[in-house]
DNA sequence: CGCAAGCTTGACGACTATCAACAAAAGTGG
DNA sequence: CCACTTTTGTTGATAGTCGTCAAGCTTGCG
């Protein structure tokens, strides 16, 4: 809860460009560490914060009453979280790894937007740029077999995670994968093996996947539309 | 393509109250309607338009290469449509019967947030709850059973269609629900009519569905959240 | 009246979840 | 530094859910 100066934010710049620093409400941040699991607000709460991702990674889920769980996005160094309107959270968010957060009022980002419309600009963008990547995974969960939504996945998350690489090893597990792609985890792991006795990726270490054929995952992947921002 | 004050916008404002009439955008709108079937914009296409439903209704959905179809969201009076921050348009919007639209261009509705903050924070909500419908719709075909994405949709639509029925009869063919929940056609029918046969609904015409036994359904959707606005 | 589009129903098979056992890593504490 | 426990990943056997195919039935419309 100390203030900090931001020594990782220089990274998390490096990720997005410069046009998305959260503009003038960097002055009202005030900088967080979690551990490892840790929560970070849960659906039903009070929405009072919202939060820039500096270091680390975080899960966004949503869970059922009998424990099913859906994860609904991971969140990457430069990323925001929990700047929809809603004066409620409607999904948890927990940390994969020690993450470093910049937490900011929502009171306070809301009376900005008031006057700042390069902040309001930035907000519409990210809520944009969710939407979009809501809209992939729908058809991912609705309309496509294992394999195609693995190779999607794969493919997705390849170029963030050379971004994020420097932060942290992947810290991702199976059943992260399999909670975010609607599968059971020994799906995922029977199809990422086939996928590596296919010569298409590299599993070195558990948690740890390398592309090695991108061109045959695309085919795999079995989709048409251009891939987000 | 010609000017026209708009009769049917009282009813549009109706559904979603005073906050959601696109402020002063209505002056620069153009009405426009569009046959059953017709095509409003195509994935891919640059997005020079965006729109408020006033009357009908429309699906918004991606297919893959292989003609596989998603369907994203249905729209009803009083919705609004494209107002998202890309160039281009990553999904398909088709009417489902006869609609009639206003029309924006994008230029000068972003011209607009420069400037009107209230504006601004309309489309904002808007987004913002097109994103929570998009998270639920997430969790729904990723953990749910048929019946269970059945008895959601069903709920989800209930209170919806009741306020536009007005507007024209519940125009939403069984391919239609089976490709918004991820399901085949003959699934969806296989289960309305179980749940005809436990008393929960009544299938007067084709097309036409009525709750009856709103609460069996409720515990059927097997769900947590607060159902978003 | 007859055709076309949509809906219902059944039979069958494919895909993927579940259960279970084991292997491999990663912590933990002596 | 090494047993020990816990967590995570792999692999196989089995079963259930849902998609596919096909036929017949309704409904609405020309």
């Amino acid at each position: 809860m100390y203030q900090r100066t931001h020594e990782t934010d220089a990274s998390a710049q490096l990720r997005l460009g410069a046009g998305n620093s959260v503009t003038g409400l960097n002055a009202h941040g005030v900088v967080v560490v979690c551990r490892a699991k840790q929560e970070i607000f849960a659906a039903g709460a009070m929405a009072l914060y919202c939060y820039k991702v500096l270091d680390g990674g975080i899960r966004v889920l949503k869970v059922c009453r009998d424990g099913r769980r859906q994860i609904l996005e991971f969140l990457l160094p430069g990323d925001l979280l929990a700047f929809g309107a809603g004066d409620i959270h409607a999904t948890t968010a927990e940390a994969m790894t020690r993450t470093t957060l910049m937490r900011f009022p929502r009171r306070r980002m809301e009376a900005m937007l008031e006057t700042d419309s390069t902040l309001g600009l930035e907000v519409r963008k990210t809520l944009s740029s969710q939407l979009l990547l809501a809209q992939c995974h729908i058809l991912l969960l609705g309309r496509k077999s294992a394999e195609e939504r693995v190779a999607s996945f794969l493919l997705l998350y390849a170029e963030r995670q050379i971004a994020a690489a420097a932060s942290s090893d992947r810290p991702m597990l199976r059943q992260d994968i399999a909670d975010y792609l609607g599968l059971s985890g020994e799906t995922v792991s029977r199809v990422l093996n086939q996928m590596k006795r296919q010569g298409l990726v590299e599993l070195p270490a558990a948690a740890n996947i390398r592309i090695l054929d991108r061109s045959s995952l695309e085919t795999l992947e079995g989709d048409d539309w251009e891939r987000p921002v």
